[in-house]
DNA sequence: ATCGAGGAGATAGTGCCACTATCCTAACAG
DNA sequence: CTGTTAGGATAGTGGCACTATCTCCTCGAT
């Protein structure tokens, strides 16, 4: 197909598609003269999952790149794709990002956290550093992010990861799993934040409003 | 205490501090002569807040400013501040945004889901049309997502809404309970972001790699 | 009283980013 | 042979979040 099907195919005008082939999201047509390329369904697909991680998963277009690039690395194992992605998708930002000031104790709640739930080996990945400083940030806020604050956090999270992974291990191992790590990483992000507020929306509305909604657990 | 003084304390450049007064997320200081203005600790706060807001959970100033101004309206109640926060916390996209083409299952799916979870009244807030546009999203890429996939995230973020609740019901009602429902709604989406994929790097390195690693649970 | 530091307010400029528009040349189709 | 379209290069656009400068003003120390 030329470059105005893959354009009406998928929506998106053909200047934003030779800016794409320019910056390296979209692989090259298959040349056929000077002046024609051929794209496959394969270009069709990766334009569309392009478009997803910008406009749904809100990526830039270079850590759009760094993670597809990441992603198309076939010595990697399952687990080294997740970790690549990871990194891509957080621009590798290290300790150095996060601008900790003395006497913080986020990361050490943090480490702590991760202890409890037998996460111990996940110290150097970008997820990491972006947990600290969130937690850094809600500190510095005064509002007291401790263990009792994480911990529904993780419980919660932890069978989605299980999910994630076994989702991702249905795909054939291959171009098909490594486009799916991508996209499911990134796009159920979206989903999962919209429901957590829809989930507000509906617990409040359950509760007696006004006041403080529950007293029992008080600290 | 000055202008400077502010800018000392909070870390933000006196530039930024104006450029926040103009855009109004920051209410003017008492006048004390033309060339004069007292601000308090609660304009530290304030500002705290709002870089907090910006930086790490990534909002942009105009959608800031409006965040703010819902949550100072303080006729509303707990459902209504978390209603109007969220309002402004995705610019009131309503159905218009999504743009789901002909054909599109992802509106049904979704209603089904929170039929399910009896989260029925919740059909048109803003964080419904987040959630349609990214289960459309994933359609659109060929990802199935019906009810087998998003059930897992929906039963695994109800307690923590029901959790977010009680922690902000700890607030007494007020100032600091306005405050306290944005900084943890925005601010904690990084928190379960990044455990998420925390979680992911742990679950992915626990399991047997390289193939799918659990097959028994396939539809 | 004077003078200098610093704040308030206005306006313009900067850098980045994601496109978008315009050229020009080269084919292919009729 | 010619009009339409593709490809490639380059420059421009618009939005955003600051940032720099300039002017005027006033407070406070000398």
């Amino acid at each position: 197909m030329r470059l105005s099907e893959l354009s009406a195919r998928s929506g998106v005008p053909t200047a934003t598609i030779k800016y794409y082939l320019r910056e390296g999201l979209l692989p090259p047509g298959e040349r056929l003269s000077a002046s024609r390329s051929e794209y496959g369904e394969a270009h069709l697909r990766r334009l569309r999952l392009v478009r997803s991680l910008i406009q749904v998963g809100g990526m830039s277009v270079a850590r759009t790149k760094d993670v597809l690039r990441a992603a198309e690395d076939e010595t990697l194992d399952q687990h080294e794709q997740f970790g690549a992605a990871q990194v891509a998708l957080m621009g590798g930002g290290g300790p150095q990002g996060v601008a900790l000031e003395p006497g913080a104790k986020a990361q050490e709640t943090v480490d702590e956290l991760l202890a409890e739930f037998g996460w111990e080996q996940c110290g150097n990945i970008p997820a990491y550093w972006m947990l600290v400083g969130a937690v850094a940030s809600l500190e510095r806020l005064g509002y007291p992010c401790d263990l009792a604050q994480l911990r529904p956090y993780a419980a919660a999270v932890e069978p989605v990861a299980r999910f994630d992974l076994e989702v991702v291990g249905r795909y054939p191992a291959g171009d098909e799993r490594l486009e799916a790590v991508v996209a499911l990483t990134v796009l159920n992000e979206p989903v999962l934040l919209a429901l957590r507020r829809i989930a507000h929306a509906h617990v409040s509305g359950s509760m007696p409003q006004g006041q403080a909604p529950a007293r029992q657990t008080l600290s």
